[in-house]
DNA sequence: AAATATCCGTGACCCAGGTTACAGACAAGT
DNA sequence: ACTTGTCTGTAACCTGGGTCACGGATATTT
């Protein structure tokens, strides 16, 4: 039964109707994927509507230098915008997508069958709404950030979003010059003077936060 | 007839009801707007959906130094995605938006009527999809833009999207460089460089390009 | 445990572009 | 014709952060 999974993590999709809820249930499939899979390719057609239910799923591009820069990251209860448009458009995949850290489960449903949803479902006609406007906010508020604030500023900003409950961030600081578009001995650089001011301690493969708060400040210090 | 004119630039409209039609001719409300009228600020309410039928509406961000960068422009025949999304989140607007250069008329569709129109008219929904997804596609580019070109590249791509037919730009230089985030000087100093390479002539508050083809180049170049 | 891969630290260098600080050119109002 | 405002040119300077070139540290595989 996909449905009560998918209802559970995407509550706004709960108004669906019988009829709805069972072309969900007979026509989705479900998939898992392992960790550092290239899963989606720049050029690709578009299969069905992408809904994450575990894991995450990091959307990027690739410049001209062959610099990665990730776009956003679709997590559990979300669903992949850009996929979603085209399904509407026909048109192809315009970035890459990957599963990197956490083995990742996602469902799909075919275009097709999505489209009729639109048509008939309010539920899913506001869960695409909802889906679209809120990466427009993410991504404008992304590309405020990087034009106006410095890189210790943003990678501040990065760590206070990415950290978990406890304080930790598990990347590698490659992994986090890739989601800043920067490099990695910049990365490694600035947190260094981090840990100097004592807001964290690094280690191998993660950092731990130590002053949380200290690290909010680093927007207004300069 | 307010929905004629509406019909004939946003085309996509087209599969509007009769009674959809009627209830845009009754309630919708045109207004034109003077160059240089500060028009929505950050943090205002939104009133309705707007649509753009002459001139040209910027949406803009301030940064902490208050520096003035562009998020997009809304043409004759788009609409204002930001009060679009806050038609339908409650939201306040999250940005700024001013007339600049042109006289600009747009028609406010007021937000109760607007969401009575999404959940009955198909064709309203198409172009809430739309103006949505372009959107994002524009942001994205935007984002990869001014992550992986340098000021030059952005420059040159810029004055061959605002061009008009003729090939001229009507901008002063601290516009121009208000639209991509950097200082005046900056810009005077590029297209400086560009008027010796001879690919354009500057004249006060305009810009003719002389040759559209090795502006295009200056994106492989370097 | 040897070999290989991944990750991290660090110093030296360089340059695009932001900043400061003027000065002259043109436009528009009085 | 002045005055005042807007627009442009330019030079000198400074710095954040990208790049190069390492070497050492910790995992992982064989």
């Amino acid at each position: 039964m996909l449905t009560n999974e998918i209802i559970t993590l995407f509550p706004i999709l709960e108004g669906l109707s019988k009829n709805g809820l069972n072309l969900i249930n007979d026509l989705a499939t479900e998939n898992r994927i392992d960790t550092k899979t290239e899963l989606i390719f720049k050029g690709d057609p578009v299969s069905g509507a992408y809904l994450v239910t575990a894991g995450s799923l990091r959307v990027y591009t690739i410049d001209l230098k062959g610099n990665e820069t990730t776009l956003y990251t679709v997590l559990p209860g979300e669903s992949c915008l850009l996929a979603l448009n085209c399904v509407f458009s026909e048109l192809r995949y315009p970035a890459w997508g990957s599963v990197d850290l956490v083995p990742t489960k996602l469902i799909t449903i075919p275009s097709v069958i999505f489209k009729q949803l639109y048509s008939e479902e309010p539920a899913i006609r506001n869960f695409t709404f909802s889906v679209l406007s809120a990466r427009i906010f993410d991504l404008m508020s992304t590309l405020e950030e990087s034009m106006s604030l410095s890189m210790n500023q943003r990678l501040a900003s990065f760590l206070i979003r990415t950290a978990n409950h406890e304080g930790v961030v598990k990347m590698s600081h490659q992994d986090i010059a890739s989601h800043l578009g920067t490099a990695r001995e910049v990365i490694s650089r600035l947190l260094k003077q981090f840990e100097k001011r004592g807001l964290l301690k690094l280690f191998r493969g993660s950092i731990r936060i130590i002053s949380m708060q200290s690290l909010r400040n680093v927007h207004e210090i300069t």
